[in-house]
DNA sequence: GCAATCTACGCAAACGTTTGCGTTGTAGTT
DNA sequence: AACTACAACGCAAACGTTTGCGTAGATTGC
């Protein structure tokens, strides 16, 4: 016999620590599993009553629910996958900060995964957020990936697919991505309307959506001016400092060096700056330069850097929305949708060149 | 009758694209499906034969098991929560890499969430991830942290928990956290070795351990020179560009204006480089500049900036590494652990007095 | 006063695993 | 021959929800 006061489920209880069920709620309340949890849910067929009781009983012991057993029952995990190259840098982890406004909006989580511009990690990161059960995915490409099969089990079992940013030419899926040829047209066109004539460009690798179009870009500008797009002005790399470095070593050997850069990124512009710098070549009286993805470091260089800027967060949000309305049409198999948003110059020293008369209508522009 | 050739099953499976489950598995070869879950996961009571078996057909089928259903019945759901502050700039990028690549490895999968250095939303944060039932959770906390109240529901609920980097004064918890006292003290040393004598210091908000520590170190410097720790020249502020600026502009308005500064982050410095730009003084001839936390556009700057390096990577893989320890001792209720790591100066520009005597001794430092 | 309609709730199956225990069949021991 | 011992596998419960369907009792319409 336990002496009075102490019971063997009390005792048991000190120890266990166990969570509160829907099923605890149930005992507690004399009422079935299922009421319990139509309650939570604020069906209308439980009365008002049953509901207010159900709730803050909940609330009293703490219950908290569980959303393996739900997600299992209801086919669906509640979490969307995001796969990006990095998330150092500015661009990808504000796309991320939206990606993840959105989805907890929508009652989403987000499980992040970096591929280090890696296509295995790619790979893996993939078989990861299937093994999540994830909802659905979202993806930016890294750039060594070349080639589409490994998203072929993605698509093989259904699940809901959004790229953004980054994609692989001629292949039909859904995304959300940037106007990269209005904002490589709109940067180039801005040099030249500041007087610089031998425009340079730094870019990546061409299989990518963004750096071929922003090329193109840089292409229609010039030849809208009647200007020939020379071979040797164009540097095709990988978009670190040390590929600027080494491109604008290159392009003051040429018998006539550029007088302006337009580079598919900052993070060459840093290294090309430098290099200019050593040279005893003033930005941007001797040479003009604008990048791409407004880095937050553009501001801090010296001059700052005229970018292009993307509304990296509003890239994620609408990813994200595309993909929620992608995963409600599930069924219905509706061809794959496209979204193109418009990016912005955002106007500083390095392209600014004074006393040209070109420059009175530009303004430095600020952010927002 | 259905024409020859065409089942009712196949004729549904056409439509349904189920995922293969275990029991399906079970079911083509004849075995129960407790002799293919344990068939997968190696148990070495099933035949050799068998598993081989299970494991092709498993390829074949292109099965993937559901974590949902594992974690509810083994009571974890093999995932980590991580909050950190925000997932921009160097540092906590750098430590969540750190982060997943540990948990990866260990079989985990990691949550990210961005308090955005809001308490409300580190609180919020909390409730997602428990919410996500994770079994763990990393924190370092938001600046505007003062309080502890929200952590009780995760001691409570008995999920482990570790902090990094931030964390509250006085109070009880396992966490691995940089030396920062010796970061600061080293860095005001290297500064009075410099032959710099009115440092002034930007400092956060004192109740969080960094800052305060930090500044420890910082005046545990001056007063082994015989210097006095002048409260005019410290500025305690929110660690932004803006309050880097304002922050300097102040401290040029004294009648005795500093000739170097130590700042608890390299983001207040840049702010003040700025304005010491724009009053002609020279960096480092006039003033000399070391900031903290090793930023990337610290290396780009206009001069580059000395900072102090944390080992991001490694922090992330620290504190991952002790969650998993704590997980494991989850019953025995163990008293909090610590781990201190201690960072490295990295001298740059900003902060070397060229034809100084003391100089000699030191050359600038390389980052790994 | 009786069928029809609602309201508010309960029953039980299902989601895909894991795991303690029970059950075969075979080999080895005495 | 009767026994134990062990290898290899099956049974069924359990994890915590959700949800289709069923069913009391109350209300309505005529």
């Amino acid at each position: 016999m336990l002496p009075p006061g102490i019971s063997g489920g009390a005792l048991y209880s000190s120890v266990a620590k166990k969570r509160a069920s829907i099923t605890d709620l149930a005992q507690q309340l004399n009422v079935s599993v299922s009421t319990v949890s139509r309650a939570l849910s604020g069906h209308r067929t439980i009365s008002e009553a049953t509901t207010r009781r159900v709730v803050t009983l909940a609330k009293e012991m703490g219950y908290q629910p569980n959303n393996l057993a739900a997600g299992l029952r209801r086919g669906r995990s509640n979490m969307l996958g995001v796969v990006v190259p990095h998330i150092d840098g500015n661009f990808f982890s504000q796309v991320v900060k939206g990606i993840e406004a959105a989805a907890s909006k929508a009652g989403y989580h987000v499980l992040i995964c970096q591929s280090n511009e890696n296509v295995a990690h790619e790979r893996e990161n993939l078989e990861t957020l299937m093994n999540a059960q994830v909802d659905g995915i979202l993806v930016s490409l890294s750039r060594t990936t070349r080639e589409f099969r490994h998203f072929d089990k993605v698509r093989k079992r259904d699940i809901p697919l959004v790229f953004f940013d980054r994609i692989l030419e001629g292949h039909d899926v859904s995304a959300v991505v940037i106007d990269d040829r209005a904002g490589g047209y709109r940067a180039t066109k801005h040099l030249l309307e500041q007087g610089y004539r031998r425009i340079a460009h730094f870019g990546g690798p061409q299989h990518l959506n963004i750096y071929k179009h922003r090329r193109q870009g840089y292409e229609d500008a010039l030849r809208e001016h009647g200007l020939p797009v020379a071979e040797e002005l164009v540097c095709i790399c990988d978009m670190k400092m040390e590929d600027g470095s080494a491109g604008m070593r290159q392009f003051l050997q040429l018998p006539q060096p550029p007088d302006a850069v337009f580079s598919a990124s900052d993070f060459t512009l840093v290294g090309a700056l430098e290099v200019l710098k050593e040279h005893g070549l003033r930005v941007p009286e001797d040479v003009g330069l604008v990048g791409f993805s407004n880095e937050l470091f553009s501001r801090l260089t010296e001059p700052k850097l005229t970018s292009i800027d993307q509304h990296c967060e509003l890239l994620g949000r609408s990813a994200t929305h595309l993909l929620l309305q992608t995963m409600e049409e599930q069924g219905q198999h509706l061809p794959p949708r496209h979204v193109v948003l418009q990016p912005n110059l955002c106007v500083r020293a390095s392209s600014l060149r004074t006393g040209t008369a070109a420059t009175a209508s530009v303004r430095p522009e600020t952010i927002k």
